[in-house]
DNA sequence: ATGCGTTTCAAACTTACGTTTTAACTTGAT
DNA sequence: ATCAAGTTAAAACGTAAGTTTGAAACGCAT
């Protein structure tokens, strides 16, 4: 099925707007994070993203290497930034010795989030969705790259709330990491188990701020809850 | 073609001889399950499910029809039967008059989880992994079939938890059930955030009854945390 | 044993995938 | 203008995917 292709740049004549369209790497980048996020990797082909990036098929395998290569680049754009922005968020409250309020630790994960939830551009509120399918497919790149790369970030937050919480025992603190930030992590990805079975109030309206204000008091109380133990 | 369901033909009669091998479209079911959570939908080809199944190439699209149909096949399995399990454990709870509770309401969920979790054929813990994926991926089945079948899911425990906290506005109460749900889910599907980012003291040790000692208090504090409007 | 519907089987079909190739085009320094 | 490096282009390659086909094998009432 070979349509006319419309795409074809008869004459450039773009120079309409100063906003210049972004390079060939960039764009492949920005449409394979939407792709990645609304069809799965395996499900994304790469005709289907230098199709919507205007591009040839030949520039992902020669600027990327590989379709898997591809998948690297788009996510390690989004995920060292916010990385850093977390634990420098983490280092302000830190110097500032407030590091016993939980929910101010709490708020060094939702900020860096939010701003990219926030992000005008949409990539940033797509990439915590492509982290989010990356992380319950369990990628490779997951379980080698990063797992070694970022190792001091749980442990730079794991130090930060046994100092918030230090009556839970460290078993106990691990496990209300572990769903704390399973909570907060799928509220920002959007995943919302019960939309499944129906509309859902709660993840129509996706204003970013709305999940915060209901989100911090809910993470708060679990981690602060009495210990059973 | 057939529009019949004789999917449930499997514990029919086989006791005659010990340990018989299930039949073809069982063998099927069982072995798409374990493959669609290790890979993927997209990434488990026929060819694969039919090679570890021992059935021939064809016997897929024989018995369910096509690729898709199988995965609804794999995924109805088992959801139908959580469903009626929860809402059974919903309905004894109401009975008993002791819907304030909110812990009970919590385990009403958990109980038929963790029931899954400890299914000695493993296809259970399997399940939730693979609705856990098909969630993320924002699957049409769960658009569109599931939705509409289960609609009465979210409306029950809407109404049951509206009862045990009747102080909260509806709409936090909204936002406090799609995090209480969103963790439980996420710690019986096995997914640890922080297991990027390097071992996980938690996940590792995957003991159901472990998961449901610290999951419990942690989801009952966020639901009875006084309402900050 | 025979006939018939159901199931299994090997093989082929069509299509789409990631990747490679080779040539053409652009760009900037000489 | 020329050359070389960098980039884009169109086409083809080899493979693997889901599906279809038609015959063989099976189960079982007659």
């Amino acid at each position: 099925m070979d349509k006319a292709k419309p795409l074809l740049k008869s004459h450039k004549v773009e120079e309409t707007m100063e906003a210049s369209r972004p390079d060939t790497s960039t764009r492949i980048l920005d449409v394979s994070e939407r792709l990645f996020v609304e069809h799965g990797f395996e499900a994304t082909s790469l005709r289907m993203i230098t199709q919507q990036a205007e591009v040839n098929l030949a520039a992902v395998n020669y600027h990327f290497g590989s379709k898997d290569a591809l998948f690297e680049s788009v996510f390690m754009r989004r995920l060292a930034p916010l990385i850093a922005a977390c634990l420098s968020e983490l280092d302000a409250v830190e110097a500032d010795g407030r590091v016993s309020d939980v929910a101010l630790l709490v708020m060094t994960f939702i900020r860096p989030c939010l701003a990219l939830s926030k992000d005008p551009s949409r990539g940033g509120a797509l990439f915590v969705r492509l982290l989010s399918r990356t992380l319950v497919e369990n990628h490779r790149l997951l379980r080698e790259t990063i797992s070694q790369q970022y190792s001091v970030f749980v442990q730079r937050y794991a130090h930060a709330f046994h100092q918030a919480l230090p009556q839970l025992e460290e078993e106990e603190l691990a496990w209300r990491m572990h769903f704390a930030f399973s909570v907060m992590f799928n509220a920002f990805a959007g995943n919302d188990v019960l939309k499944i079975f129906g509309r859902s109030h709660v993840v129509t309206a996706r204003d970013p701020d709305l999940i915060v204000k209901h989100l911090v008091p809910f993470v708060v109380a679990g981690l602060v809850a009495p210990d059973h133990g």
